[in-house]
DNA sequence: CTATGATTAAAACGAACGTATGAATTAAAG
DNA sequence: CTTTAATTCATACGTTCGTTTTAATCATAG
């Protein structure tokens, strides 16, 4: 059997899916749109992926596949070389945050218009794709708060459930939010390019996402008793 | 009549509206739903308001006017009892968003309803509210930018304009993500009831809030940092 | 070549969408 | 009371939605 040359169609429909759902949301895109942008015929998509739904889920699962076994394996090589010994917090947040992060400067897995997606789409979970992306997340996202809990250990593993949420949130905004904010924070930094600006993010992230990691604790003013 | 109005049909819409926007979006929220679960025919929307659209823009308006001139009266506040010197970031960071996580417990004033709708919203900004958020926001924004300017003198404008963008994106996802992160990152702190979790949220994101403004700035690879 | 399965194309389906209309009802003023 | 404006109501309009259907086109195997 020679290779299923199945054209092009596929892949169009998915760089267009990801781009609109990107711009306009889930809900905002029609698949008129789609295959309008895709230069495919209407039918194409029901035919190559059975539903709007099926290939939202698709146009994720072609990114985040990599991207979560990417993690897996940084993860992996830091432990192996830390030989036992807990890794350092800036080493999990780069595996987790930075791997993310530098997909934005490789075209090739989708750049930053699927940061952006998914950026956006954590804060706007339909009830599908809600339950599609905890299973794709479940296991790295385990083995990361595991690394972290270990890596901190005088810090109570609510506080790391926490911050590892802020940080999520810090990360998708300054994805998402780099065009979205522009207008309501008045954006004007003169001297940086888009390139420039790509370049720098991860190392200013970084700064940010470690020193709330490791600020010091809060102080509850309440009755009740604090826990571990 | 039996019926007993308790409700002025334009708020009914309203706490409909704001409630099923954060649930499923703009576009995922149909004027259906919301004059169903108002309890009002589906003309009434456009009667009151004029379009969907508008009533969007007013289910913001209502509870952003207060936020905002709160966030004011608290800085004009601050600034008077400094006398002319610079105020402390904790303090800064607690008026813009101290004021805002405690508009969660003001049932009155939204709650948390309005909150996660305000968290989602900012990272899935339709071209109509984005500009509508951009003119709420303007004027507040500047005025803690500019706080927060003369509290890091030390810091460059841009690096607090990053960081200041971060701390959006971690307040708005600790807010909106509450409920729809709990099925990815399996979300298990089993001695904190919601209350509970409400109270503490905002010393814990205060903590987090403030490690990240203050951390050490980043060290670029290619070039000079940026000026001042 | 013909046969066959895979893909694309054009057209239509019923449902749901936001909005508009005009009559019925309510509330208040003269 | 009657009058008048404000509001609520049932209903329908024109569009667009995701999906389906049926036929046409294409590529390859026999």
């Amino acid at each position: 059997m020679a290779e299923i040359r199945t054209g092009d169609t596929r892949e169009r429909i998915l760089d267009a899916g990801e781009r609109l759902f990107m711009a306009h949301g889930y809900e905002g895109t029609s698949m008129r749109q789609i295959t309008s942008e895709a230069g495919v015929n209407l039918a194409a998509v029901n035919y190559h992926f059975g539903s709007k739904e099926a290939l939202m889920q698709e146009v994720f699962r072609r990114r985040l596949d990599w991207l979560n076994e990417e993690r897996m394996r940084v993860l992996d090589l830091m432990e192996a070389e830390a030989d036992g010994k807990p890794l350092k917090p800036s080493q999990i947040v780069d595996g987790f945050f930075g791997t993310l992060l530098r997909m934005a400067g490789d075209e090739k897995r989708g750049g930053v218009t699927f940061l952006r997606l998914l950026g956006r789409t954590l804060t706007e979970p339909s009830e599908f794709i809600r339950a599609f992306l905890a299973h794709e997340y479940k296991e790295v996202m385990d083995r990361y708060k595991e690394a972290l809990f270990r890596a901190l250990p005088d810090v109570p593993k609510a506080e790391i459930v926490w911050r590892f949420h802020f940080m999520l949130g810090a990360t998708s905004y300054a994805i998402a939010g780099t065009d979205a904010l522009r207008l309501v924070t008045d954006w004007q930094i003169e001297d940086e390019d888009s390139t420039d600006r790509l370049d720098r993010l991860v190392p200013r992230l970084m700064s940010f996402l470690l020193g709330g990691l490791r600020a010091p604790l809060p102080q509850f003013s309440d009755t009740t008793a604090a826990s571990n």
